[in-house]
DNA sequence: GATGGTTGGGTTTTT
DNA sequence: CCCAACCATC
C-alpha cells in the first residue's frame, strides 16, 4: 500500500481530528460544527484503516449527494492511491443498496433489471390508480397521496402495517381520505408487478432484504466490517435501521454529523438518529469538533448568532482562529432584477480588486426558481457561471422521453415508462385506447406490453386500426429489443433517436425551444459515449444500455466528468451547497415567506429548519459573505411586494454592514419589464444555437474521431479531454473494435475503444 | 376517438 | 411561470 510514508498524513489533523480517526474499533460519533474538517476526518479515517491492513472491499462509506461522494472518493485517491480507493464502497444509500438489491433482486421477486422510478414517475402512476378508481382528485391529490406513501415506508409502515394501524387510519378518516390505503395498496402492487421500485423502496426494501434473509444480513455484515455514514443528521428511520442491522455484528460503526445543519426532515430525516445514537450502541465515544478552518471570524460569530434562536439544538461553541474577515454586507434592493444586477458588478468588482477567479464566488437561494433572475445578469456582464442542480438533466422532458424508451427496452413490463412513449411521437394512440388496455391488463393480471403483444387477445376491444396501430408500436419496441442484444448503449440510444420518430418530431418545427430540445438529445448520447469510454477501460467492460440505464434515475449530475477545473460562478440552492466551501459566498432573497419559506411558518420546528438552512447557507462562506433582499418580486408572472426576512433582524449586527440602497443603485434598462424579457429570450436563443452548433460539431466528430484514430500508431503522443497527456503503447483489435492502450502520465494504462475515443494529436 | 388549444391550479428543498 | 386536465374540433 503506498500511503504516504510515516502516516505523515496524520500531522495534517488536529488533535480533535486525530482522535476519531485512529479509533479503530467500536462505535463513534463525531459531532462536526461547520467547517471543522469533517470531510477531512472521514477521508482520513478510511486512510487510516486501510494502513492498518484493513482490505478496502470491507469498508462502506454512506453519504448524502452524489457530489460528496464523488469529492471524498477523489480525496481518499490522493491519499492512498487511485487503485486501492476504487475498491472501497462508497456512494448515497439510494445509489449503494440499489446496487445490492440487484445482485439479490430474487430473493424479493424483482428481476435483476428492475427500474427506478423517480417522483415524477411515482406521481403519475398514482394519479393514474385515481382516475381509475374514480376518487375525487381534488380530495385526493396525486402529489399529497405520492408523499404520504413515501412517509409510510420511510418509516418502513408496509401495506398490511398501514391497515393494522387503526391511528394511521383514522388520521385519514379524518381528513376525509379513507380510500389512501387502498391506493397505497394498489400502486404497491403495480410497481411490483411493473418490475420497478421507486426511491423510498430502494431503502424499504433493503430492510426486507436483510429481515428476512439472515443469511443474507450475515453476508453483507460480514463483507462491511466498517461503516462510515456522512450527515448522520439526515438520515431517515428506514436508512437508520438499515445501518444499525449492517453494523450489528462487528459494532464497527463511525457516523458523523451536526445537528444544526439537518435540512432534510421534509425527505424523512429523523434528528434523534443522532441525537440519541449513544444509546444505540454500546461505549459509544464521542469526539466534537468546534474549531472552524473555514472562515473568518465576523462569518463564524455570526452564524452562531443565528443558529442561537433555535431551541432544539446540541450546545456547541464553534470558534476559529482564522483573522476576523470583512463585514458581511447586507444589501436591500428593489427588485429581483436589480438584485441580479447586484451581484453581477459585485462579483465583477471584487473579482477585479483581488484578481480572482469566478470560480471563487457562489450564489445561493432558497428556490431554484431564484436562479432566473440572477443568470440573466450574469449573462449580460459575461461572467461564466453554472447552475447545479435545479431541473436536471435527466428530468427535462425531451430526455425522460428517449430514456422512457430505453427503459422499455430494458424492462418491457415499466409501465410508465410505456405509457410515456405509446404515442410520443403521435401515432394515433390515444386516451381512450390507453384507459381500456390499463383496464384489460389489471384484468388479466398482464403488463400493457403483454397485452399488446398479441393482437388476438384484444381484438374484442379495439377496431382494426387502432389494433394495427399497437401492433405497429409493439414491433418497433421488439425491434429495438433485438437490435439490443448486439449493440452497445450508444448504438441503441442513436437508433431509438432515429427510428422512434422523435427527431423527425422535433425537427418539424424550428422554434429555440425545439432546437434546445435535439441539442439535448445529442448532449445525451454525448454522455452515452462517455459511459462507453469510461467501461472501456475496465477489465469487465459492461457497455450494454441496461448496465447505463438501470440506475440512471439516481444520477443527479450529468457531467460526473465535466473536468473541474472549469472557471465558473457556482449556482445552486443552499441544499446543494451543503458540504461545499467558497471563498466569497452571496446569499440572495433573504425575504419573509420566500426564506424562511412561507410553507415552513407553521410551526416551529420547520422554522428552524429553516434558520438551519441559513446557518448552512452562511457557513460556506470562507473569507466574506454578502446578503441581500428585496421589496419586489416577480413570482409567477406578477410582481409582488415582500418584505425582509425575519433572519435579518435575528443577526448580530456586530458582524454586519448595511447597505440600504434609498435610491435606485442599480437602475434598470429603463423600459419596463417586457421589453428586458424580450432582450433575455433573444440573447438565449443566440445561446442555445451557439450551444447546438457545438454538440452538433461534436456528434458529427464521432466519425472523424475513428477516421482519425485509425491512422494512430505505436509511441505515437496524444491527448485525452479527461486523461491528459499520453503515449500509446499497444493497439489490438481490428476495425470497429480498435483498442488502443494509452499510457497517460499521472494516471497509467488504460484501453480506449478508438472508434469512440476522443484523442487529440499534437 | 385523436388532437391541439385553452384554462385553471399550484408553486420548497432531493435521492 | 409551468404543468395537467379539460374542451372543442376534426
Amino acid at each position: 500500500m503506498q500511503i504516504k510514508e510515516d502516516k505523515e498524513y496524520l500531522s495534517d489533523l488536529n488533535e480533535a481530528q486525530k482522535a476519531p480517526v485512529i479509533q479503530k474499533e467500536g462505535p463513534l460519533i463525531v459531532i462536526a460544527g461547520a467547517g471543522s474538517g469533517k470531510t477531512r476526518v472521514l477521508t482520513y479515517r478510511i486512510a487510516y484503516l486501510m494502513d492498518q491492513g484493513i482490505d478496502p472491499f470491507s469498508i462502506l462509506a454512506l453519504t448524502f449527494t452524489n457530489k460528496a461522494a464523488r469529492e471524498m472518493k477523489d480525496r481518499i485517491s490522493k491519499v492512498v492511491g487511485q487503485s486501492e480507493a476504487m475498491n472501497l464502497w462508497m456512494g448515497t444509500f439510494h445509489s449503494v443498496f440499489a446496487r445490492i438489491l440487484r445482485a439479490e433482486s430474487n430473493k424479493l421477486g424483482y428481476p435483476s433489471n428492475f427500474t427506478i422510478y423517480d417522483t415524477q414517475d411515482s406521481e403519475r402512476l398514482i394519479s393514474s390508480i385515481i382516475k381509475e378508481k374514480n376518487f375525487d382528485k381534488d380530495l385526493y391529490k396525486y402529489k399529497q397521496i405520492r408523499s404520504r406513501i413515501s412517509t409510510f415506508k420511510n418509516n418502513l409502515i408496509t401495506v398490511n402495517a398501514y391497515f393494522n394501524n387503526p391511528e394511521l387510519m383514522e388520521a385519514d378518516l379524518m381528513s376525509k381520505r379513507p380510500k389512501i390505503g387502498e391506493i397505497y395498496k394498489e400502486y404497491v402492487e403495480r410497481t411490483f408487478k411493473a418490475g420497478v421500485m421507486d426511491f423510498d423502496d430502494l431503502l424499504l426494501k433493503t430492510n426486507e432484504l436483510l429481515n428476512k434473509f439472515p443469511d443474507v444480513l450475515a453476508k453483507y455484515q460480514e463483507r462491511f466490517k466498517y461503516i462510515l455514514v456522512d450527515e448522520y443528521q439526515d438520515t431517515n428511520h428506514s436508512q437508520y435501521l438499515i445501518v444499525k442491522a449492517l453494523s450489528d455484528r462487528y459494532q464497527n460503526i463511525c457516523v458523523v454529523g451536526d445537528d444544526s445543519q439537518s435540512i432534510y426532515s421534509f425527505r424523512g430525516a429523523n434528528i434523534n438518529n443522532i441525537l440519541n445514537f449513544q444509546k444505540d450502541y454500546e461505549d459509544v465515544n464521542l469526539y466534537r469538533l468546534e474549531q472552524n478552518y473555514r472562515s473568518t471570524k465576523n462569518i463564524v460569530n455570526l452564524a452562531n448568532s443565528v443558529i442561537k434562536h433555535n431551541l432544539s439544538k446540541i450546545e456547541k461553541s464553534v470558534w476559529t482562529h482564522n483573522d476576523n474577515g470583512e463585514k458581511i454586507l447586507v444589501s436591500k434592493m428593489h427588485s429581483d432584477a436589480e438584485e441580479g444586477r447586484y451581484v453581477a458588478s459585485k462579483i465583477e468588482e471584487i473579482k477585479t480588486k483581488n484578481l480572482l477567479k469566478n470560480k471563487d464566488f457562489a450564489i445561493l437561494y432558497r428556490t431554484n426558481a431564484q436562479s432566473r433572475a440572477i443568470e440573466d445578469s450574469l449573462r449580460k456582464k459575461s461572467i461564466p457561471y453554472r447552475i447545479y442542480g435545479g431541473l436536471s438533466f435527466y428530468k427535462r422532458k425531451e430526455i425522460k422521453d428517449v430514456l422512457a424508451y430505453l427503459r422499455l427496452i430494458i424492462n418491457p413490463k415499466d409501465e410508465e415508462s410505456l405509457k410515456r412513449i405509446i404515442n410520443y411521437p403521435a401515432r394515433g394512440i390515444g386516451q381512450s385506447t390507453l384507459d381500456k388496455l390499463i383496464f384489460y391488463s389489471n384484468e388479466n393480471n398482464i403488463s400493457i406490453y403483454e397485452s399488446i403483444s398479441d393482437s388476438n387477445k384484444i381484438k374484442n376491444i379495439f377496431n382494426k386500426g387502432v389494433l394495427e396501430r399497437l401492433s405497429k408500436f409493439y414491433f418497433l419496441i421488439e425491434m429495438f429489443r433485438i437490435e439490443n442484444q448486439k449493440l452497445n448503449a450508444f448504438e441503441i440510444c442513436d437508433l431509438v433517436f432515429k427510428k422512434s420518430g422523435i427527431i423527425q418530431e422535433l425537427k418539424k418545427d424550428f422554434t429555440p425551444e425545439s432546437l434546445t430540445r435535439i441539442e439535448n438529445i445529442e448532449e445525451l448520447l454525448n454522455g452515452i459515449r462517455d459511459f462507453i469510454e469510461g467501461q472501456v477501460e475496465l477489465a469487465d467492460a459492461d457497455t450494454s444500455l441496461a448496465n447505463f440505464i438501470q440506475d440512471i434515475s439516481l444520477v443527479t449530475d450529468f457531467d460526473i466528468n465535466n473536468n473541474y477545473e472549469k472557471d465558473e460562478v457556482s449556482l445552486m440552492t443552499i441544499h446543494l451547497s451543503k458540504g461545499l466551501e467558497f471563498p466569497y459566498v452571496f446569499i440572495v432573497g433573504l425575504e419573509e415567506d420566500l426564506f424562511p419559506s412561507a410553507l415552513s411558518l407553521n410551526s416551529r420546528s420547520e422554522l428552524e429548519e429553516e434558520r438551519r438552512l441559513f446557518y448552512v447557507a452562511l457557513t460556506r462562506a470562507e473569507k466574506q459573505a454578502f446578503l441581500s433582499y428585496t421589496l419586489s418580486r416577480y413570482r409567477w408572472g406578477k410582481i409582488i411586494d415582500v418584505e425582509a426576512s425575519r433572519f435579518i433582524e435575528e443577526m448580530d449586527t456586530e458582524y454586519l454592514e448595511f447597505n440600504n440602497n434609498e435610491e435606485t443603485f442599480f437602475p434598470s434598462y429603463g423600459g419596463t419589464r417586457k421589453k428586458e424579457k424580450k432582450i433575455n429570450s433573444l440573447s438565449n436563443f443566440y445561446t442555445t444555437n451557439n450551444k447546438r452548433l457545438k454538440t452538433i460539431n461534436n456528434v458529427g466528430k464521432i466519425s472523424d474521431f475513428s477516421i482519425k484514430n485509425n491512422s494512430l500508431k505505436i509511441n505515437q503522443e496524444v491527448s485525452h479531454e479527461r486523461f491528459g497527456y499520453g503515449i500509446i503503447i499497444g493497439i489490438d483489435g481490428k476495425g470497429k473494435d480498435k483498442i488502443a492502450s494509452i499510457d497517460f502520465k499521472g494516471i497509467g494504462v488504460k484501453k480506449l475503444l478508438l472508434r469512440f475515443a476522443k484523442l487529440k494529436t499534437s
